[in-house]
RNA sequence: GGCCAGGUAGCUCAGUUGGUAGAGCAGCGGACUGAAAAUCCGCGUGUCGGUGGUUCGAUUCCGCCCCUGGCCA
């Protein structure tokens, strides 16, 4: 459930949190990479891909020398047969978090999860963790009766929780259901009840913003191709030869692993699978976006012209707090 | 060169017994509380290959031309 708070003692309350954000492809990790070569701040991923082993070349997941020789929080912290949470993660990065302060370094929030950064910032309701067999009995109920029966059946205990969640919506029904069924108290009472758990810390964003949508389509497909060049298949190819995962493990619904998986099954040919692999790429990016545009009042960057000044600028501030 | 099948949205295609057209995918906008790189909602973006003819009216019918694919030479 919930961790913690960080408050380990009055020092850690004067260091800062730091937080690059950004949609998939712009950078965040290559600046974030070039600024703890050369300053005291320890890189915690704000990512749901990146904590799987083995999902490396997919993710771009910095080279296991960078990963060796400079401090990364929250990657491969998990094997891709389980599944992580928006909860484990706000107690992962609190512990990453009290951890980096004690060392009177900095924390450097960096990724593109804006669901678990905006768990992190504004916190998360006191809610139950999934629940395996509740939520294999929900399935079996959606294929016997449909998920707009499972809607109504929400709107029946949860009539607050159902008119915001649309009848086709499965995997928000299934958790408001699934909610209702294991504590007895309703999804949007329980939601009400939400804290931040940063506390008084006090945080600086910034966020990469591309300068125009053709040119970051144009990025992403090339950093695709550049993946299957590195081998992206092969890597794909022995997560499929374990034997023991599916495309129902989040893992394996991750942006390219998924399309490439479907390629492994014979359901297309490789070539469709990359095109399908890039468009889910854009739409991730775009996704974010709209996240970016509604949540977050960060600082905008430009990724192709503001590293440098954003790195003088961070190394001077962190000069002027004695670190 | 001859015959056949096509040419409709960015892509793949449907359709109009003559009244200027609609699906999927892509794209764009939005939502988002333990699967979130997930899940879901909204929006059609068009010289119907070109040109001439018939017609009140042609994307639809007819002629010619162009392009693509296949078969025959």
């Amino acid at each position: 459930m919930m961790s913690p708070p960080a408050r380990a003692g009055a020092a850690s309350l004067q260091l800062p949190v730091y937080l690059l954000t950004g949609p998939t492809g712009t950078g965040k990790s290559d600046w974030a990479i070039r600024l703890a070569e050369a300053a005291p701040v320890e890189i915690v991923s704000v990512d749901s891909a990146l904590v799987y082993r083995g999902l490396d070349i997919g993710t771009a997941k910095p080279a296991r020398e960078l990963l060796a020789r400079l401090p990364h929080h929250l990657i491969d912290i998990c094997d891709p047969a389980e599944s992580y949470s928006a909860g484990r993660f706000v107690s992962d990065a609190m512990a990453a978090i009290g951890a980096v302060h004690a060392r009177r370094r900095v924390p450097l929030l960096v990724g593109g999860t804006m669901l678990y950064l905006r768990a992190l910032l504004k916190g998360l309701a006191p809610l139950p963790q999934a629940s395996a067999p509740l939520r294999r009995e929900i399935d079996d109920r959606a294929a016997r009766s449909g998920w707009p029966a499972l809607h109504g059946e929400l709107a029946r205990l949860d009539p607050a929780a159902a008119a915001r969640i649309n009848p086709n919506d499965s995997q928000r029904i299934q958790r408001a259901l699934e909610v209702c069924h294991a504590t007895g108290r309703r999804l949007s009472e329980l939601q009400r009840e939400t804290v931040s758990p940063l506390g008084d810390m006090t945080l600086t964003a910034w966020a990469l913003a591309p300068r125009s949508r053709p040119m970051l389509h144009q990025r992403l497909a090339g950093r695709f191709h550049a993946m299957m060049a590195a081998g992206f298949l092969d890597e794909v190819k022995a997560l499929y030869r374990r034997g023991d995962l599916t495309v129902r493990h989040s893992s394996m619904r991750a942006v390219g692993y998924r399309q490439l998986w479907a390629h492994l099954e014979g359901e297309c040919g490789l070539a469709e699978a990359v095109e399908r692999g890039i468009a889910a790429t854009r739409q991730l990016a775009k996704r974010q976006l709209t996240w970016m545009r509604s949540e977050t009042a960060p600082r905008w960057l430009d990724p192709e012209s503001d590293e440098l000044s954003w790195n003088r600028d961070v190394r001077r501030e962190l000069r002027e707090l004695g670190l």
